[in-house]
DNA sequence: AAGACGGGCAACCGCCAAAGA
DNA sequence: TTCTTTGGCGGTTGCCCGTCT
């Protein structure tokens, strides 16, 4: 097989995605879709190769996306699924409703990795899942005991009813989990049982989709677009700026729940 | 104040598998 | 059956930014 040849021999764009790109990469998928990401780029005027275009999408542009730290309970969740599913980062992100292979691996590589490293060295500390409230402040590591090394054999992890439990606008999900057990001869089990996972989770007006490209530029101008500028150029233009950083904050801003209602 | 350093994270790279010709 | 294309995945890199000296 031929390898393709790399985006910057094809004289395509790499690095940092500016907020021009993105515009025109939601206003493509929201128009046409996704389903051929390789000629994507080519049909909504981007110089991106299409993988980079649908990394940038599904680890995130997507609207279902949930942004912001991981809650005690989610990293909890992710070493439990690290312990059945390994390096799996697809499989576990499938597992934690809005959250991205990329930035469960990440999470993994920066903080979970290390937080194991300690408990290792200190077997006092203990994964503890069940029945942590999500909006109380994080507990120290100490104070959730009753460890079991993870190769002496344990009860089936709980992961059901998680709380809190949703309100109005939070959504509930059964999901499928595997199971692992030890049993006395060592030997790793797993089963399969649904669970239902509550998260917190804001509800998506799914009219943001339906809103016209050309609504959102009579809203929010990047005449930079429609001109094919090169990225970048917009800057000391103060209402296209103004324009960008509604858009940047609305769909990936800081804690980034879309802010729908300004529709 | 400025340079060094390290952590966090977005993005890229390379490989693999599935699907289709 | 073989070859090509495409999407998906996991590993890795490199930039940015905050902290330290």
């Amino acid at each position: 097989m031929v390898r393709a040849p790399c985006c910057e021999k094809m004289g395509l764009k790499k690095g940092p995605w500016t907020t021009e790109e993105d515009h025109i990469l939601i206003s493509y998928i929201k128009n046409y879709g996704h389903e051929n990401w390789r000629a994507l780029p080519k049909q909504a005027g981007l110089l991106r190769c299409g993988k980079s275009c649908r990394l940038r999408w599904t680890n995130y542009l997507r609207p279902d996306i949930k942004r912001g730290n991981f809650s005690r309970e989610e990293e909890e969740n992710i070493i439990q699924l690290h312990e059945m599913l390994g390096n799996r980062w697809s499989a576990i992100a499938a597992r934690l409703p809005g959250r991205t292979d990329n930035e469960i691996k990440n999470v993994w590589h920066t903080h979970l990795k290390k937080r194991l490293k300690q408990r290792e060295s200190n077997p006092e500390i203990n994964l503890q899942v069940t029945n942590c409230d999500s909006n109380a402040p994080r507990q120290s590591e100490s104070s959730s005991l009753n460890n079991v090394p993870s190769n002496q054999g344990f009860e089936s992890p709980t992961y059901a009813s998680m709380s809190p439990q949703p309100s109005s606008s939070e959504f509930s999900s059964a999901t499928d989990v595997s199971i692992a057990t030890i049993d006395q001869n060592n030997e790793t089990n797993i089963k399969d049982e649904q669970i239902e996972l509550w998260e917190t989770y804001p509800e998506i007006d799914e009219g943001f989709l339906a809103i016209s490209y050309d609504e959102l530029q009579a809203q929010f101008p990047f005449n930079s677009i429609e001109m094919g500028e090169p990225a970048g150029n917009s800057h000391g233009n103060s209402n296209i700026d103004d324009g960008m950083d509604f858009w940047y904050n609305l769909f990936i801003g800081a804690g980034g729940s879309p802010e729908l209602s300004e529709f």
